[in-house]
DNA sequence: TATCGATGGTTGTACGTACAAGCGAAGGCG
DNA sequence: CGCCTTCGCTTGTACGTACAACCATCGATA
């Protein structure tokens, strides 16, 4: 019409693909035969026939001899087939990622699955960066460790274009607060509640806590720490409370635990630590100030890492769900990419697993 | 000619195809024109065009309007644009290989390569279903780490369709003997050689070994141990080489510790551990009998994993480059791939660090 | 009732024509 | 010599015909 300019097969393409966009051309609908076409636009079968052979070719339609001709949504299709799962998660060889990776991996495996795997390093740009190489080829689905949730997120953009291009994601440990999107985490506030609970109750009353502050856990985690004590009737001392980010993590907290311990008389009987690392470095602090873990000084830990088992003093912790937690995720995941199902979030509550590292206080 | 059934332009199709095989058509080189073909094969032009459409699409031909049609090669192409490598290892979460994958990952990203990763869990057949699966879509590479590597490899077929797919790949720690293959690897015969070596140096005559015997780390690691001692003029005694497979590594060795412990003054006053993770589980055994590490028991582990630090008395262990070799072997494959080059074998040195878990004997 | 065959509709294969559009080289003109 | 036109080739678009292969349905037959 427009322009004699444009071919008609490359016209009747385009209309036809603006068919599939409003919706007129659903899934598994049967398209009007060559020659209805043929004579709706006014040209010869062979034309319609060079287009249905284009859109075949990249997936629209699929043509079935002496049936007819389907439209199917080649997207969608794309993506399933790839099969194929990203996981950005912010550290690969420490802690307790491994294990989430691990329980991913097997799940995914088991159901045919390829697990593509990035890390942050717990630095927005190389988010970024993943994010990217990821999506650069086609992709099933993702879950995403976020980076530094506290802080915000620059790379808004990115997880948006996730969604027009229909990939499904799930969060674990913690969600952006600007995104819409099902998360799997650990009731971080109920256990630095449990652990704080725990430690009045075998008579600790002055109780020092080490968060980290970058993240949303540690920020949790210190909420629950707080409302522990105000549900006591107590109130923690700020003093007592030390945040840090993860470039000070293997500093600022041992600094400030020596002179926390350097205080005599006055110094706090027991510690509530952001994560089971930092537990094991604070203990090395106590050895260093010549006290010993627990009959000078308590501690408790986060998230039943191996290093709680692995110090000559055991640690008691707070439980997380590490290997389930991954096997979880991407049972979910498989399902909406498979079921299209809305996935919906899965809070674990921590349990207090008692070890060696507290000691009753009279 | 052969049957009249198979429609003409899929027998073009073939045929030309054939003078890809062949070599009789090259990169670039022109192919003759529609008019031509269509002559010699006697078939109309609309025929011919019918087949060169599709050759097109799928990359094997280029039409260019006035010019002429060209050949190019596609399969090259095809798996250089994965950019997408894949690791097979035995475990993901435990022990050493969180770092292995994190050297790799590391230089894959900032080489726009996307990581796969795979387990075995040790069993074969977890490796053919990773193999499996990594090769039903484009891959540029792997990097595989052998599972039981001292029993011999069902999968061997999986490793020569990859040769002919011609995707490179490297193995480390270990390769099969079956296959040649470059390898990045620790010397483990220098390592248990220096153990024992150092051992003796600290006055220690009755050494223990205890190495797995379906992978051969642990059986070179074994011939290490038995080499110094000769070196030394002396034997071994064979009660106490301790072998064990990977599925009783958490139960017969330390039974069998404490059994050689219960020996009274005929007790081995050194145990050499085919790595950390049983050295930390042996540190409990000698616990459990009443003596101490090192006044009693004298021990050494391999690969200076974290566990090697975390314990209450740090491990005296050998060292193993975990976390350059991940990243070594991610550049060596890449070199493979973009350059063609043929990789070579590295072997590490590992290196005695002296921690507090051996003490000096009289 | 169950099975087979005819029938009309669909896409697949194969050939044909005609002209348009684009490239490159040969040849003519200033 | 340099520029432009022309010409012959290429592939691209568009239409047309004819028949084959295949599918679903309906109706006749056993």
């Amino acid at each position: 019409m427009n322009n004699r300019r444009i071919p008609k097969y490359i016209q009747l393409k385009k209309e036809l693909l603006s068919w599939f966009e409003s919706g007129k051309l659903q899934r598994g609908q049967q398209v009007p035969s060559e020659n209805e076409i043929a004579e709706q636009f006014g040209m010869s079968r062979q034309t319609v026939r060079q287009t249905f052979g284009e859109l075949e070719k990249e997936g629209w339609l699929e043509r079935i001899q002496g049936k007819g001709t389907f439209a199917r949504h080649p997207q969608r299709r794309e993506a399933e087939q790839a099969k194929t799962i990203g996981i950005i998660t912010t550290y690969i060889s420490d802690y307790i990622f491994p294990h989430i990776v691990r329980g991913a991996e097997a799940e995914l495996r088991s159901q045919g699955y390829r697990l593509l795997l990035s890390s942050t390093d717990n630095t927005k740009e190389k988010e970024m960066e993943s994010l990217q190489l990821m999506t650069s080829q086609p992709l099933s689905g993702l879950i995403i460790e976020p980076t530094k949730s506290a802080e915000g997120n620059p790379n808004l953009a990115y997880f948006l274009e996730l969604q027009e291009k229909g990939i499904p994601y799930l969060m674990i440990n913690e969600k952006y607060r600007e995104l819409e999107c099902a998360c799997l985490k650990v009731d971080d506030e109920a256990g630095g509640y449990k652990a704080v609970q725990y430690l009045l109750e075998m008579g600790h009353t002055q109780i020092a806590g080490f968060f980290k502050r970058d993240d949303l856990q540690g920020v949790n985690r210190l909420k629950g720490f707080l409302a522990a004590h105000k549900a006591a009737g107590m109130s923690a001392s700020p003093k007592r409370v030390v945040t840090y980010t993860t470039e000070e993590k293997n500093s600022l907290p041992y600094r400030q635990a020596l002179q926390m311990l350097g205080e005599g008389e006055n110094r706090p009987t027991a510690f509530v630590c952001y994560n089971d690392e930092l537990a094991v470095l604070l203990m090395e602090a106590v050895a260093e100030s010549g006290l010993q873990v627990p009959e000078d000084v308590s501690i408790i830990g986060f998230d039943d890492s191996s290093l709680a088992t692995a110090s000559g003093t055991k640690l008691t912790t707070l439980t997380h769900p590490k290997t389930e937690m991954g096997q979880a995720a991407a049972s979910q995941l498989i399902a909406m990419i498979e079921q299209g199902k809305t996935a919906r979030d899965t809070i674990y509550e921590p349990e207090l697993i008692v070890r060696d590292s507290v000691a009753k206080r009279n």
